[in-house]
Parts: structure tokens; C-alpha cells; sequence
RNA sequence: GGCGGAGUGGCCGAGUGGUUCAGGCAAGGGCCUGCAAAGCCCUGUACACGGGUUCGAUUCCCGUCUCCGCCUCCA
């Protein structure tokens, strides 16, 4: 089988076949940098980070975008609000964001580009739409005539005629539905020149002309959340298609994280931030929650559900952990065929994950029957697939255990009492092994006897 | 009003026209262990409701109820 991805556009699972062979491009709608992140605008990211490891795992060359809005109404006003340059604003939670996205595992994109930054590729496009007759000036604003674009609604499902009110009515509007590709300078607000006056871009004109500024007039994948489907993603295919360009093949689009059975509001953002979430499990657990449901499916956020994914977790972990310490160093190998299929059928986790752990209980089994041969082999097997979606428990101590003296030290307190207790084992003094045991466990330290002697893990509850 | 998604065993979360099972977490029993922990084995008999199609539906069709999203900014 090869990969199926399900395409909001023809609203069908089909087989993804790039434009150029061997080669892949996506683009992704990144955040508007307006606040700090939370679970839900990581949850996207995660979802495409897998999509692209899972397409370079199958030898692609993957051209990966993420844009990052910095100009938008939110950020002058909530700028405003606490007495700040709107462009130190945004790129404070610009920041906050890549901490976040580095903390959960994902890839840095091969570009990164800023609203702010390709004004010249907007008056471009612009250009295209007016002379081709899709768009007009309107008292220094310019607008996308929806009408002239008889596609319009297509992506979304949407019939013209059907469509409410559209955007804040302005007054030089032809259609209330028409959208706004540039909005024209109000005084004291930051602008831009072009030549049909002082101004800034529309939300949705700078992904067209991000888009195919990197990766030429039509690409393989756009994606983002469903919210975008509509209008924005919409305006997007409009306003790129009616300027000639084929834009998107595939448009993709993850599902939210809700809370309560809602969706993330201000307020609730505060609870579930990245940065409150990483004080209650690791960056690989939250990804491993975030991931484990389907791409499509909502997430109904509860701690309950996190600590079950944090178990699930430290199950592979334990294992890899175990594995290595009694076969030695194990190489990420080849993913199973299940395994494979299940991600090729539009990034079935949910399967993959069920693949993981039924390898990770054959690999339990075989270290318990001392069959060091099978136990390489589950192992590797799951360290390619966690290397795969990213989580890969190995690959974090690495990053972690070269990190500083604290680790050395404590390891060498542990492995101490753990020589002392395993000396009153010997003696047959089990008050004193014990009470070494509780000591450790108090100090949140877990320890578990295995054949070959004690092990232990800092059980970071 | 238009468009779209969802209701599965204690919980999370897949999936399928019928037979052996997603997977995880939790629970109970067993093995192992000095005791634990970890691990392994066994157990639960679920598919919102009402019709219909069918030899047979949780899975297809129709209807109902409930929940959620988009249609204004939003991952």
C-alpha cells in the first residue's frame, strides 16, 4: 500500500502521489503570534512534523514550510494593551512558540518565513489579481471579488449563495463577501508601501504568496486546522487559482484539542499552555498524547487521559531501557509492514501505536526468556517506529545525559544505595534492603530487580 | 438557515457486515519475586435511540435524540 491521505478538497482518502517524484512539499499554517502557545496549536504542528518524518522515512525529499504570522489585528491591539512595539509582540511568542515546538519533537521547518517580511510577494499577487479582473482597489483597500471566481466555496463546501455576511462589511466593498487582500493604513498603525497606497496585508494573501514563493505555483500539501478550512483556507485556493497558479494538492487539516468538550478559549489557554503542560509531563509524553489519537479525531484534553499516555510511554521506555541494559546498544531498524500500513492509511497512529505495544510485549517476553537475538530485534523495531513518530525515549536521555553534573552525581548516590541495599539482600537482611528501597521511592526514585540486578528510574510524578 | 464532525465495554481510543483478538490505562485472578516493582498469562462480553435492508448489523439505509465545529478572529 502506498500513502492515502484524506484531502479536504475532494473530501476522499487518495493515494499521494507528489508532483515532482521523490520529492515532497508542505506547507503549514503557523500561528499568529499573538500569545502564548497552548496544546491545541501544538497538536497541528505535531501532526504534520509526523506526516513529514513518516514521508522522509520513505526516502522523500521533504521542502517543509511553516509560516509565521506577524502582522494581524490581534497583535497591534493586545501590543497596544500592555504598552508595546507590536513587533516586539510578536516576536516574543515567536519565540514562545519554537520553544514549543522544539520541546515536543518537531523538526525545524526548511523555511520559516514572516508576513512582514514578503510584502513585496503580496503586491505581486495583487498585481496578478486586478489585472487578470479577480481584484480592485477600493479606497486604498484591495478586495477579491468572490464572484469572479466561480470555484469559490469549492474547498469548503460552501455555496455562494449560502455564505453569511462575510468579513467586517466595509463600505468599498463590491459583495459583502469579498475578502480583504490589503487593508489601508490607519494612522498610527505600522504599513507598507504599494502602489495603491500605504498599508497591510490581509490575513489570508500572505500564505498564497508565502506558499508558492518557496515552493513554486502548486505543491503537494497544504495544511492546518479545521477552523481554517473556512474562510481562510478558501480565500487562500481563491485568490492563488484565480491568479493562475495551481496551488495546493492536497489540502489537510487536523482536528482540535477541546477541553470540557469545548474549544480552547482564552482562558483556558492559560491551563493548558506549553509551558504549564511541560511541568506536568515531558515534552516525548505530551507529544506521545497528542499524537496517539487520530489526526482527524478530536482530543477531548483531561489529565486522567495524559497520565494514561504518560504510562503508555514509560512502558516502551522501560522496555528500550531493559533491552539495552541486557543486550547492549541497539540501532534504530526497519518499521514492521502493520506498522507501515497503518501510517500509509492516512497516519493511522492510533494502529501504529497498537504495533508499538504488541512489539514491545513480544520484546518483554523474549527478555524474560533471555533470548537476547529476539529482543534486538523487537527492540529495534522500536526504536524505528518511535523514531519515526518522534518519540523515541532513547534519543531524549541521549540528548539529556549529556547535559550536566547533576545526573552524574545522582546516579552515583543511587547506584551507592543500591550496592548497599543489594549487600543486605545478600545477608539475608531484608528490614535493611527495604528500608534502602523506601528511601529511594521517597525520594521518587522507582526500583525494579531483574536477573542481571537492580534498575531504577527518577518517576518524575 | 447552510456546511461538516461525533456518540463504542470502568476510562482513553481503533475498527469491522458474521467467525480469535485493536492497543493503552484502570480492576480482578495467576506466574515470577525474600517482599515489592516491573514483566508475562487469563478475565470483562461494548458499540446513543427507533425503524429498515439482510440468512445475519455495532458496521449499510432512513429517522430521532444529544454533543461539537465552521459560516466574524482562531490550531
Amino acid at each position: 500500500m502506498t500513502l492515502h491521505l484524506h484531502d479536504t478538497a475532494t473530501r476522499t482518502t487518495r493515494p499521494f502521489e507528489p508532483a515532482q517524484p521523490g520529492q515532497a512539499s508542505i506547507y503549514v499554517c503557523g500561528a499568529t503570534v499573538q500569545g502564548t502557545p497552548h496544546i491545541g496549536h501544538i497538536r497541528g504542528a505535531l501532526n504534520y512534523d509526523v506526516l513529514r518524518r513518516w514521508l522522509m522515512h520513505n526516502g522523500l525529499d521533504v521542502l517543509f514550510v511553516r509560516n509565521v504570522t506577524d502582522i494581524d489585528d490581534k497583535i497591534l491591539t493586545k501590543a497596544a494593551d500592555a504598552g508595546r512595539p507590536w513587533w516586539e509582540w510578536a516576536y516574543t511568542h515567536e519565540r514562545e512558540f519554537e520553544a514549543a515546538y522544539t520541546a515536543l519533537g518537531c523538526l525545524p521547518p526548511s523555511a520559516l518565513p514572516r508576513a512582514t517580511g514578503h510584502v513585496t510577494q503580496m503586491i505581486k499577487l495583487m498585481q496578478r489579481l486586478i489585472d487578470s479582473g479577480h481584484a480592485y482597489v477600493s479606497g486604498g483597500d484591495v478586495y477579491f471579488d468572490v464572484q469572479s471566481f466561480p470555484d469559490y466555496g469549492k474547498l469548503s463546501g460552501q455555496r455562494l449563495d449560502e455564505v453569511q455576511q462575510g468579513e467586517s462589511a466595509a463600505e468599498g466593498k463590491r459583495d459583502p463577501r469579498d475578502f480583504t487582500l490589503w487593508k489601508s493604513a490607519k494612522s498610527g498603525e505600522p504599513s507598507w508601501p504599494t502602489p495603491w497606497g500605504d498599508g497591510r496585508p490581509g490575513w489570508h494573501l500572505e500564505c498564497s504568496a508565502m506558499a508558492t514563493s518557496y515552493l513554486g505555483s502548486e505543491f503537494d500539501i497544504h495544511g492546518g486546522g479545521v477552523d481554517l478550512v473556512f474562510p481562510h483556507h478558501e480565500n487562500e485556493r481563491a485568490q492563488s487559482r484565480a491568479a493562475g497558479d495551481g496551488f495546493a494538492r492536497f489540502w489537510l487539516h487536523n482536528a482540535w484539542v477541546t477541553m470540557s468538550g469545548e474549544k480552547m478559549s482564552k482562558s483556558l489557554g492559560n491551563v493548558v499552555s506549553i509551558p504549564a503542560m511541560l511541568e506536568k509531563a515531558t515534552g516525548q509524553e505530551l507529544r506521545y498524547y497528542l499524537i496517539q489519537p487520530h489526526y482527524r479525531s478530536t482530543i477531548e484534553y483531561s489529565d486522567e487521559a495524559l497520565a494514561e499516555a504518560r504510562q503508555g510511554y514509560r512502558r516502551v521506555e522501560q522496555f528500550l531501557r531493559r533491552a539495552t541494559s541486557q543486550v547492549g546498544d541497539i540501532e534504530a531498524g526497519e518499521v514492521p509492514a502493520e506498522f507501515a500500513a497503518a501510517l500509509d492509511d492516512d497516519l493511522a497512529t492510533p494502529q501504529a501505536f497498537a504495533v508499538i505495544h504488541n512489539t514491545v510485549r513480544e520484546g518483554n517476553t523474549a527478555l524474560d526468556d533471555r533470548d537476547d537475538k529476539l529482543v534486538a530485534e523487537h527492540a529495534a523495531a522500536v526504536r524505528g517506529m518511535t523514531g519515526v513518530l518522534g518519540i523515541d525515549p532513547l534519543t531524549e536521555q541521549a540528548e539529556r545525559g549529556a547535559d550536566n553534573g547533576t545526573q552524574q552525581a545522582l546516579t552515583a548516590l543511587v547506584e551507592g544505595m543500591l550496592e548497599q541495599r543489594q549487600q543486605a539482600r545478600a545477608a539475608r537482611d531484608f528490614a535493611t534492603a527495604d528500608d534502602v528501597r523506601d528511601r529511594l521511592i521517597a525520594a521518587g526514585i522507582a526500583v525494579a530487580d531483574t536477573a542481571d540486578g537492580p534498575t531504577w528510574q527518577v518517576k518524575s510524578d
